[in-house]
DNA sequence: CTGTTAGCGCATTCAG
DNA sequence: CTGAATGCGCTAACAG
């Protein structure tokens, strides 16, 4: 019913060992027999039983980048980059592999089952993406998870997130905790004091870096660090949205805030205008990570620069061993100030 | 080293053939032996080979999901329904299917590599995003890809994208065409004559249902389709940029702008800003799909809103044959005018 | 360079 | 309800 390998060696009346041979390409194979082999590939339309090839080669040509949040760009800019650099030549079978994109939600439960999914199919690498989240029990699920990943021969990078203590895997962490310090600096020199903070969820690596960095600053400044002008909520558009109005019933006399990230950015920026505030002249605004439509907003976002696509490139690299791993496993990427209209003087 | 379900069956004191009866759950296993299977599992740290099992069952559980762009939350948003409605029990093995989602780039070669990658990888089942290139060789290629998938047992649901004649795939159609006949009909009915289109990549049945939509509502008004203000490009925001320049060139009179989406639509706002206009006082803008961010432009969007989510979870429902197909195999999905700020009269 | 020989780990018959 | 036997389709030694 289905043609196999056997009857492609059958057509090109060869042995099923060499047409394994030139699918796979990483033995020599005289060219005429190539040729044959290629040409009843096509004949008989055959397709690689996948399965039945990592089964025999105990490894597979799948890599798997898991992600918090799918629709958020992001998430999704990284991941494509990721991508990017794992497509192409270079796999086992027919030179291609299968960069696949698993969305957790940002649920510590479906990211431990996305990791076993990928390790039942013995992917080759794993990308994980974005911040962790800081419960004790997971992080020591995930430990376990990751370190057995690493001796089954897959490849774990993690990118955008802290290193994984206890385990091989290579992280690229971005400097959550030195961009907020820039970012509330930068508010702080041009005379703010009653600065608002809408942070992202707790129990966060990304949202606790970024809030430490904005205290620091504060702290270094000599000011209080202002909990009460801290309010937490998920990354969206309505948190930031949300958070303002709150923020606002608790310090009328704002004159900015600082949002976990562009998107939230975004929300806090509605509020304001809604609740009769011009941007930057009565509160400033900033966000972070500088997304594509941040330079769109009106006034354009003062951010916080995450070379998102640079780093997915990079993880993608490192996970198909076509870069060097930083020394010790861990590299930090730094933010980039972005000062636009959405800030000014106090 | 590494776990079989052999070791397992040892553990258990049972035939390996228990143990994968209990793990498969498809199979009455006493309560007694199913306990002392599942205990040995934990002990052992067993997880299940994948690919030795979508060899012996000739299935996998892997359900692929295509998308032209995951940077773009239009594609996100629909994968990240799509994944909702397959996640969760009902896989094969473990009760867990591994929702992968592949990025084209929007690339039909690229298309079709994923196609085969998971035709290899026996899918179960493949949701396609978005619309689809218009090119005989590629539609024909195509065509018989998606038919061997059918064959082979791997359930089609094409998601946004007009029908595949020819094969057994399901479609999800999104009405473009009524979507951009309402909004030019909008704008038409504020008065305005004079109106750019800057519409998506050619060869895109996207971009052309939208722009003949368009074109009738002009059609149906009694005036010239304007071929001559139409531009092409990309579905990005230095697209919608670069091309309001353009027809500015073109049209110093200009008094609205419809864009092949709101990320086009944002970056038309940018350069006619620059160029000193004010919207929607000089001149009106509009989008297409309402996404999340377009709520939050200044002004707001006028858009179609395209229902992305509930599409996907439909769309993620009917490839796990959860829902009953659509008559004939083809739905329609309208999108609904959704009027703002950025829309006002000529 | 090419053919032969063994499994890879599991799901299924088929008996019991 | 459970065990024994068979083969899924392919790759990887090992010979030639």
């Amino acid at each position: 019913m289905t043609v196999t390998l056997a009857d492609v060696a059958a057509r090109a009346q060869v042995s099923p060992a060499t047409v394994s041979r030139v699918l796979n390409g990483n033995y020599p194979v005289a060219a005429a027999t190539r040729e044959r082999v290629l040409r009843a590939v096509a004949d008989l339309d055959y397709v690689l039983n996948g399965p039945a090839s990592s089964l025999a080669a105990a490894t597979s040509d799948l890599v798997g980048i898991l992600v918090n949040d799918i629709a958020d760009p992001f998430f999704g800019i990284m991941a494509g980059a990721v991508q990017s650099e794992i497509g192409g030549p270079g796999g086992r079978a027919g030179g291609e592999r299968l960069a696949v994109v698993c969305n957790t939600g940002g649920s510590p439960e479906r990211e431990l089952t996305y990791l076993t999914l990928l390790q039942r199919q013995r992917a080759a690498a794993v990308v994980i993406t974005g911040g962790a989240i800081e419960d004790a029990g997971h992080a020591q699920a995930l430990t376990a998870k990751l370190q057995r990943l690493s001796e089954a021969g897959t490849r774990v990078v993690l990118c955008g997130r802290p290193p994984a203590p206890g385990t091989e895997a290579i992280a690229l962490t971005f400097d959550n905790r030195g961009g907020g310090h820039r970012l509330t600096g930068h508010l702080l020199s041009l005379g703010h004091r009653r600065i608002g903070y809408i942070a992202g969820p707790e129990e966060r690596t990304t949202t606790r870096h970024r809030l430490e960095g904005h205290r620091e600053a504060l702290a270094d400044a000599g000011l209080p660090t202002g909990e009460e002008l801290t309010v937490h909520g998920p990354y969206d558009r309505g948190s930031g949205y949300e958070a303002t109005l709150e923020l606002l019933r608790r310090e009328p006399g704002l004159t900015a805030v600082v949002a976990a990230n562009d998107t939230v950015a975004l929300g806090a920026c509605a509020a304001l205008r809604e609740s009769g505030r011009r941007i930057p002249d009565d509160v400033s605004v900033c966000g972070f990570d500088d997304l594509p439509f941040s330079v769109d907003a009106v006034p354009a976002l003062t951010t916080v620069r995450l070379p998102l696509s640079d780093a997915g490139a990079r993880a993608g690299r490192i996970a198909m061993g076509r870069e060097k791993e930083p020394p010790g496993g861990v590299a930090t990427v730094r933010g980039e100030l972005v000062v636009r209209g959405s800030t000014g003087r106090a």
